[in-house]
DNA sequence: TATGAATGAGCCTTCATTCAT
DNA sequence: GATGAATGAAGGCTCATTCAT
């Protein structure tokens, strides 16, 4: 038998990928720096992906529908509009300090013109925000006048990017703490509320 | 005479260069590909720039300037703090209409983790905001409870990721359109007042 | 029995490789390519062959050795030269029609500066050509003015060349038939005879 | 004004191409070694063909164009179906004596499955043997029986492999002189007259 | 023995930069 | 001053080869 798969080689490249990425931008992120990163070959991930892009494209869907999936499971679990926002909100944060890498991958790769979430993802994350906008009205946690567009943009955008801000360091220190959660999380419902 | 003629030209290079980098990223946007759209040499822009990411660097500055600079105009004309975010608000959504690469082109540099605001605009733009806050929550236009990076991600980088949501066709048609602008300063002034 | 699995193996990985070198050319018949076609590891052609080169190298020989073995099968079974050249042009065909891939082979291979035949196949091959062309024309079946060179020419590279331009359709559609033999094997012959 | 182009760094790139393609094929003549053979950089042939594959099908054209335009020329000039004949032969010998590379880079070339002449060419090629064929016929100095196909490979490709055995060195020292240039031609023009 | 995962040298190509004109 | 021909470093990618299993 041939040497077995080594799935941490795999899971190496993709946070070699993510970091150099955010660190260089796409085109910094050479294939000769993300496998020196990752301790592997320049020709390993060719085993997996068909090219550079077609990696970044997987890493932007998988991370973006870790987020999309968490959504869909407050939504699913609870019944409370504030509930599933706060869950929502929170596991963005806890994302933030667990694994920072992907809230800049995400902010990133979002606010490019060359790469997009896939359609799959686009579209499912719309829906369910849809109906989340609709039971918040009902539930009076979300005000009548908040259009979808501008619901979306303070839910999932605004952290990312608040986030972010505070990670690239724009107007302090780089961290972002427990307090920074609480208020951010506070700050978005009370917004949308009223 | 001659200046004149010059003029034009670096100014060419420099919306050539904002265009492309929003279409094609940092690295799809070549100096050939520059230089062509501008109707220039390849070798031009080197007596103006020493390279192609002091161009850049250079661009974001000046581009970050006019927003800066906006705001310190809305600033020292009028005392009332709704009367200045309104007009910022206003003046971006009007670069929006006027110069759409102008905020594609923000959109996309500050979510890079390679090119940052240079630290006096970063400054001039911060000590502002303060004291622009400070009015407003004396004036009872904005909540007590709202900290700088709120203020500051909600009167700035909403807007901008709004608009280019829009216009990166994430959720629908991409347009901005007059009923977006009153809906959008409606949204941030509301936001911030509680 | 567990030799004859192998004899089966080695064979497959000779077709396969002779069939994709005739169609991608030596660089684009890869050992990838080679072994998934002769249903084979990668790593296994190695214990045969020091490289593909040598694989390659020792193709061509095996190939020109069975021509060579043909033409002194027939120059020893029979004292008519024209019996011996017809039974080889007549041999020839037939490989062109049983095993075209092999007639390609040759002809690709012949035809490139990087590989020749081992000195051992080319010298035999040179000397029984030698006695057949000396045997010719005192038999009166070869023109005194026919010079090695020539006779080679036109008894080997000849008939490959024709059949091949046939399979490569330079000028009509890619089939040899039973009258194009004949038609061959004649105009060989005659070119010779005077 | 910038830089005037150098003709003779084309030419250069050209002959390293063919002389590499020759001595190593099409693989083994990589950009690097074809640069610097020519003493020219490695991008620099990019300025004029879009790739390797199309400078060398663009060479291939070229050096067959050549040879169709001496046939079309003698053809042109001349009635007698033996001297245009003799023209053609003569002019091949000429190349393989004055630039033999052309008659290598040809062989090499005509013999890969790869790399065909382009069907303009090839047609044109076609027409005007065909043409010369008819009119040797009714002047007595091609047989009757010679077939277009015999025809053309007797004519074209018996000389150029003639030749290129001699210089790949096949059966004795490489050389091609002029005693070897009366005795193809002979050969060939007796062949085909009986 | 045979496999095929993994390697990394080397390929083709791009493009920021230089500099002769 | 302005051009654009020329450069060559560096990039993405392929694939012959190795070797743990």
């Amino acid at each position: 038998m041939a040497r077995v798969i080594d799935e941490t080689k795999l899971v190496r490249v993709h946070e070699a990928a993510m970091e150099l990425i955010v660190e260089k931008g796409y085109a910094g992120a050479s294939i000769f720096l993300i496998a020196k990163k990752a301790d592997v070959s320049e020709g390993y991930l060719y085993r997996f992906y068909k090219g550079k892009e077609q990696l970044v494209n997987s890493l932007l869907d998988n991370t973006l529908k870790e987020v999309s999936e968490i959504l869909d499971t407050y939504f699913d679990k609870h019944e409370s509009a504030i509930t599933i926002m706060e869950g929502l909100l929170s596991a963005i944060c806890k994302i933030a300090e667990k694994k920072p890498v992907q809230i800049k991958f995400i902010f990133v790769m979002l606010s490019s013109y060359n790469f997009t979430a896939s359609e799959d993802i686009k579209n499912n994350m719309i829906e369910t925000l849809n109906k989340l906008l609709i039971i918040g009205q009902k539930q009076n946690v979300i005000d009548e006048n908040v259009s979808v567009d501008h619901f979306f943009t303070m839910l999932i955008i605004y952290p990312i990017q608040f986030i972010n801000f505070r990670l690239k360091q724009f107007l302090r220190k780089g961290t972002f703490s427990r307090k920074d959660k609480k208020s951010l999380i506070e700050f978005v419902t009370e917004t949308l509320k009223k």
